[in-house]
DNA sequence: AGCCTCGCTGCAAACGTTTCCGGAATTTGT
DNA sequence: ACAAATTCCGGAAACGTTTGCAGCGAGGCT
């Protein structure tokens, strides 16, 4: 059905293997056989099998990206950067959603292996145990984690200044006058919002005056922020501002809050992390700590091919984006 | 390096064909070899190299999906249901993002072709001309597509019913009493959007007291929603209520007409189509269409897959999904 | 003029499977 | 007990490439 390789060689009189090297630029082939050799190939409409082609070079010229949801707005944006990358580089990307299921991480792991990719991007490798992480490194394809709490020197890393974009939300809400304030944040041990929890309280503590948050844990998604807010409320009425830990978190108590009456940001200040497109939809425009997912994604596959490139992989990389502050409408200065 | 089926063959004293026999579940081999043979691979923690079992089956046991963005909320939706079906049966998924360039499709399309990919998921065929289309279906991979405004027969679709979806928009605006009622649309041609403005229009001319609304084109996304707000208030400043052909093109016109100081509902109604998670969130909470995005997306794997099993594709399969009205309050009553 | 080198090409092995085919061993039928 | 059918297994070809090795002719060097 296909047109072969060895179809190209007998319509063009030469050997497959001087076909193969003509195509593929190889030293070693006269000028004038390989005209006629593309020629003929293009005539034929010649075209590569590349599953044959990866059983013997052992590469696939294939990549993956396993994320807890495609959902999530940030994954969305890093999953964009990184296949653009990839598309650049003539690689493509297969895409896995774990739902952070150690179960399931292990098996796209072993199917992914399967399939010879030449390198993994993953979210995070929090949830799995220590012996899984070693099955997982030990697997001979190289990893990048999108976080950094991973043991180093296994696993290369790119991810956000997680710890100063807390200490900034801090740093601004100290700025505008608040004294009562709460940290919002996922599930305990989440790799980048533990960091960003770190920084935010620690920037607090070294205040003039320091501050100790109140700190809650739940859900990262619009759902977690509302019921976060509402169990806030409960317990600390008192409060002036919160931090959210993702922009989604940040809806979430945002929602919770104006359904309380409590006005945004007359009441309660709110700041969220990641600046997702719609921060700046939503009403209050959400007051957030940007960070670049896109140039993360882009970033993770660069360093990935570089670490296909050097066969054995040589040291991990490590890579780490500046952070900044983004001031909308949902923040103000606490009222006298 | 990797331990291959010869290994567990040399191993256990079996020839290769007996162990791939096994190990596949195949008929024709003894049990108590079997149960031997699966011993030993586990032993061995052998893992089959799919890459050279695709050479000789010509299957890659590989799916793509081609979407013009995956950061567009709705096609992260699908891509969750493609995946989640892809990988219950064990198939994965390559992601591709076209941006709608015929160039790049066609690209894309060359080089799944090599990988052997065992279907294709494609957002739209419209952007590309007759000739484009015919190479693509050319190709021998069964290909389905995310609208039906393809030539039928050749592709397969699925789609929600976005005729009907445009029909209940038009029917509920006339419900609440509006006669000055405006269309903001995507791109002309494009595929689903086409559809959903010629429900609309049809329902509201064969009303009682028939309305023909104003119908803008611009682009399928917020800024598109804005601009195209902005320029519906320049020429026709008395229209009480506009129907966005999506969500994302609703929330851009909301914040136009509220920075030009019109509320919503009550000096305008709003509605979009496709009901994103963040049509609940946003405010106005958004009244809009219905659409199951995740369902779509595991519908067209699931036909993917059947296509993928008989061999040289037969008849290529349709299906269409209901659409419902979601009410919430970016529309009201017409004030008398 | 002979030898060495070098550029070009063909031959064949290899990559790791699946699967067709045939033979041996075992069971069934009569 | 013998032919036939059946079950189980090994040998080998095949899938479509890449690549190491060797051959061969031509040209440069001494």
């Amino acid at each position: 059905m296909a047109v072969t390789i060895k179809d190209v060689a007998r319509e063009s009189g030469v050997n497959v293997s001087t076909v193969s090297r003509a195509l593929n630029g190889e030293y070693g082939v006269h000028a004038d056989t390989r005209e006629h050799v593309v020629a003929v190939a293009q005539r034929l409409k010649y075209r590569p099998n590349r599953v044959a082609r990866g059983l013997v070079t052992g590469r696939s010229h294939t990549l993956a990206l396993v994320v807890s949801d495609i959902r999530n707005l940030f994954f969305a944006e890093v999953a964009r950067g990184a296949e653009d990358a990839a598309y650049r580089a003539g690689y493509d990307l297969v895409l896995c959603n774990s739902d952070l299921d150690p179960e399931k991480q292990m098996r796209y792991g072993q199917s992914l292996m399967e399939k010879r990719v030449d390198g993994i991007l993953m979210n995070s490798v929090a949830v799995l145990s220590k012996k899984q992480q070693e099955q997982l490194s030990g697997l001979g394809v190289p990893i990048v984690l999108l976080n950094r709490t991973a043991p180093r020197g296994v696993f290369s890393t790119v991810c956000a200044d997680n710890e100063a974009g807390g200490a900034l939300a801090a740093e601004y809400l100290l700025k505008l006058g608040h004294r009562k304030i709460a940290h919002l944040t996922g599930p305990r041990h989440h790799g980048n919002m533990t960091e960003r929890a770190k920084g935010f309280v620690a920037r607090l503590a070294a205040a003039r005056r320091p501050v100790r948050p109140v700190l809650l844990h739940g859900k990262n998604n619009f759902q977690g922020g509302v019921e976060l807010a509402q169990k806030l409320m409960a317990q600390h009425p008192d409060v002036t501002a919160v931090f959210a830990a993702s922009d989604m978190m940040a809806f979430g108590t945002i929602r919770a809050l104006m359904e309380a009456g409590r006005r945004i940001p007359e009441d309660v200040s709110v700041m969220g992390f990641d600046n997702v497109e719609l921060a700046s939809i939503v009403h209050p425009p959400l007051t957030t700590i940007h960070q670049p997912k896109y140039e993360i994604g882009q970033a993770a596959v660069e360093i990935l091919l570089r670490l296909v490139g050097r066969g054995e992989h040589q040291g991990p990389e490590h890579r780490m984006f500046a952070v900044e502050l983004v001031e909308r409408q949902s923040c103000m200065e606490r009222k006298a």
